[in-house]
DNA sequence: GCTAAGAGGTTACAAATGTAAACTTAGAAT
DNA sequence: ATTCTAAGTTTACATTTGTAACCTCTTAGC
């Protein structure tokens, strides 16, 4: 199953960083961790989790109760791919403007930030002038 | 009005791209824009721009009919506000490569990358060796 | 074997959102 | 002055999403 193809509405989000961060959870793990977190009721839990497995973002395991619940979708392909569809709904020209506002208010790790910085290295051989707007048809600078 | 407390949806973001990007427009002109972009009726787009009138992301000018509509939040604003909105709603240790993942599928300019690259070099200069995951409370690796 | 508790599944409902029709008002055209 | 068209406002409805109750089934405990 393809990240880039299940889409996760927030609180079903909520829901999947548990069962990522946990590896694989039975439901009362789940129902505790999500009423911690987030004051939900075991019912809320249940019907999230139950969304999920329709939509195939989490597969349910064993033969007997408690059944275990993993993912089925991977936390960094589902990242970026949420990250990408939000980007692909934006202005093409301003997207560097909006990364540059997103790095400056999240924590990085040096290993990130030489990362990063190999990327924008590689991507300076090639980068053109300007990037073209995307907003209208046949659109040229207003 | 603080484009961080304007929620705008899907459909009233493709209106709004319409309106940031003509600067100023009449209800003809959005009408006809997004008839072309999206394919939708009249009635769709003047109830979407009702809306974000409502939430005053939007406000009406003139004093007869026809009337110009203005973006009340910046377009630059509510891109960084939206992606900020949906990285504090991920894992804090996977920022990184979420970011780079995006970087990489999105065409840069050349003075985007060099600015990305000059907020980069700031960063490390303070940059820890590990950004704690925060997807659990009292949370450590798992 | 029976009972109780926990887990899983189904149903419920309000609000948000997407999409569009219907109605009212204003102004242009005749 | 009247009519017609366009613009603006209100209403409508289906689907999605958030949140949770209720019901059924399974298994643990006695």
């Amino acid at each position: 199953m393809d990240a880039k193809n299940v889409t996760i509405t927030d609180s079903e989000w909520m829901v999947m960083r548990a069962i990522w961060t946990m590896g694989h959870a039975t439901s009362r793990e789940l129902i505790d961790a999500m009423n911690e977190l987030e004051g939900w009721s075991a019912s809320t839990t249940k019907t999230l989790l139950h969304r999920l497995i329709q939509k195939q973002a989490v597969a349910q395991h064993g033969g007997s109760r408690p059944f275990t619940y993993k993912p089925v979708v991977g936390e960094k392909e589902s990242m970026v791919a949420a990250a990408d569809d939000l980007f692909d709904h934006m202005c093409a020209m301003r997207a560097g403007s909006t990364i540059a506002g997103v790095i400056q208010s999240r924590e990085l790790s040096r290993a990130d930030i030489a990362n990063l910085q190999a990327i924008l290295a590689e991507k300076a051989k090639t980068a053109p002038e300007e990037v073209q707007c995307n907003c209208l048809p046949g659109d040229q600078t207003f």
